[in-house]
DNA sequence: GGCGTACGATTACATTTGTAGTCATACGGG
DNA sequence: CCCGTATGACTACAAATGTAATCGTACGCC
């Protein structure tokens, strides 16, 4: 368990969190717009998922309907702290400093970053 | 350029930012400590670096002193921009509220990110 | 000066990933 | 009741990755 999620298969759980459950045909419909995927691409990645217990299916008549079997948060959680482990040595303040430094941060962001902090400390 | 780096081989860039440069056999005795790679897959690792361009060389006797061709800093902004574009849709906030919901925040951390925001908007 | 040896270069090979074509089959329309 | 067709399963294959052995060779020791 716990396999490993390829870009790719990620473009597709996004997909399947924002609108579970789907079949395969709506899933490829949804994807059309940001990546050019054939349909046999996006089921192959769809049999990956499965099998990598990643999401799971339902038969609705001879077809399935595809669903996530991890949150969506659980996933990014354990991404980020995979990230910053490797790239930052766990600490959260360098990959800010490092957007800082890049001019990345808007204003909105630095007060909703600021909230958060004070929202932490209560 | 700008050849993607993988995961072994960021872990020889990690050894490098830190004490370029060096030879071959210092690189391995460094990552002995943690990775349990033979001499020879530290040798394919500084090869591949070499032809994506992340590594120069520089001969020294009858053996290279290898050495970033790229920066920390450079590598490491990229990487975070990609990584909080596909999670997060570009914005920095959500990533901070996913660490602060999963208690990855210490009272230090968050004392140095506030100074961090502090100096951005002066 | 021949030889072992320490290097980088070359080759190897399994696994994962990206991308897609083909196959078997069950269902619905005529 | 047969047939086209839509669907998941299976197969394909190149590139990247992880991991390592082997090869050719130049250098320094005896």
């Amino acid at each position: 368990m716990a396999e490993r999620i390829s870009d790719a298969e990620h473009a597709v759980m996004e997909v399947l969190w924002d609108h579970a459950p789907l079949d395969a045909q709506n899933i490829y419909d949804r994807l059309s717009g940001s990546q050019s995927w054939t349909l046999a691409t996006v089921k192959t990645l769809l049999s990956r998922l499965v099998s990598k217990d990643a999401l799971v299916t339902q038969a609705q008549g001879r077809k399935f309907l595809y669903r996530p079997a991890i949150e969506r948060t659980a996933y990014v959680a354990g991404e980020s702290h995979r990230f910053v482990d490797r790239l930052f040595g766990g600490k959260l303040s360098p990959l800010v400093a490092q957007f800082a430094e890049s001019e990345k941060l808007s204003p909105e962001d630095i007060a909703e970053i600021e909230a958060l902090l004070q929202e932490l400390k209560k």
